[in-house]
DNA sequence: TTTTTTGCAAAACCTTTGCAGTTGG
DNA sequence: CCAACTGCAAAGGTTTTGCAAAAAA
C-alpha cells in the first residue's frame, strides 16, 4: 500500500514565483492556472476543487472543474500546493504559503482550527515516545470535540 | 454542519446478545444479518462494506453490497458497530467488542495500528489543554509515519 | 510547429435512495 | 398478516481518464 513521497513543501509570496517555477519545469503559465493561481493567493482558507472552479468563474473566466483538478495535482507536485481531508466532504486545497498549518477539526460542528506545527510539537513527541510513530496533521487533522460544542452537551 | 450525535458504544460478545438487541428494538434475525455477524465476529480488524459482503458470500451466502450497508447503518445505530476512516479508501466497520479502539495510520506504507484509548490519555490531556479540544481517534486516526517507514527514508 | 493544456464526455469509486417483492415473527 | 428486510436499478458526490481541439512557447 505504499504511497508515493509527498513533494517538500516550496512556499511562494507570488503568482510570478509559481510562474517561473513551472516555466522552469517544462510547464506553461496558461491563463487558467494564472486565475487559479490569483484565487488561491486571495483565498481565506482551504477551499474546494468545486469551490475554487466557482472562484475563477466568478472572476468571468469559464472554466471546468476537471481543468481545476488537473492544475491543482499540477502545483501539488511542485509543492506550491498542499491538500487536505478535513471531515467527510471534498478534499480541499490550500498554497504551502508560509510554513505548513495543521488543523483540528470538531467533528459536531464542523469547526477548523488551522495551527502553526509548533503549537502540536509537544504532541507529536508524545506520541513518537509512546508508540514510535511521527505524527502529522497537514493532511488528515486531529478529529474531536470543539470547546463549543462540548459545553452545549 | 451540526452531525447526529453518536449512538453510545454497546459491546456484545456473540450473535445471540445481538440478536436479543435487534429483537428489543423491533428488529429482525434475518439470514444476512446473522450471516453479516458471524463475518464482523471472525474478523481480524476493520473491514469494508465490499470486503464483508464478499465474506459473506465466500460462506455461500450471496448478498448485495446494498443490504451490507444497511445492516452496518442498523447496527451502527443500536451501537453494535462503529466506523471509521482511516485514509482514502472506504469506510471499514467493525464490531465495538471490548472497548473501542483509537488508530494510528501510515500514510506511507498505510498500516494501521490499534491501541486501547487509555495510551492517548496523555495526548488527549495536552491537546485539551493546549486547545479546549476534546480529540477522539476512533472515527479519524492519528496520521503520520511509522517506525519502519521513518528508518527507510 | 511542437508540446502542454483545455473542455467535454465518460467512467470509476463509494454510498444512498426508491421501489417492488420476499421473509421473519 | 404486517412490518421489516432484501435485491436490483438508479442516482448522488467526488475524482480520474481519454481524446480531440485550442493555446502556449
Amino acid at each position: 500500500m505504499t504511497r508515493p513521497a509527498r513533494t517538500p513543501a516550496v512556499p511562494v509570496d507570488g503568482v510570478d514565483e509559481v510562474a517561473a517555477l513551472l516555466r522552469g519545469g517544462g510547464g506553461r503559465v496558461s491563463a487558467v492556472r494564472q486565475r487559479l493561481l490569483d484565487v488561491l493567493f486571495a483565498a481565506a482558507g482551504p477551499a474546494s476543487a468545486e469551490r475554487l472552479a466557482g472562484e475563477v468563474r466568478r472572476g468571468g473566466f469559464p472554466v471546468d472543474v476537471t481543468s481545476v483538478y488537473r492544475n491543482l495535482e499540477h502545483l501539488e507536485q511542485l509543492g506550491v500546493v498542499r491538500h487536505m481531508h478535513l471531515g467527510h466532504g471534498p478534499g480541499l486545497y490550500a498554497l504551502t504559503r508560509s510554513g505548513e498549518q495543521e488543523y483540528l477539526v470538531c467533528e459536531s460542528c464542523g469547526s477548523v482550527l488551522g495551527v502553526e506545527p509548533e503549537r502540536l510539537d509537544a504532541v507529536r513527541e508524545q506520541i513518537r515516545a509512546e508508540f514510535g510513530f511521527a505524527a502529522d496533521f497537514t493532511h488528515f487533522p486531529i478529529s474531536g470535540t470543539c470547546a463549543a460544542c462540548a459545553a452545549d452537551a
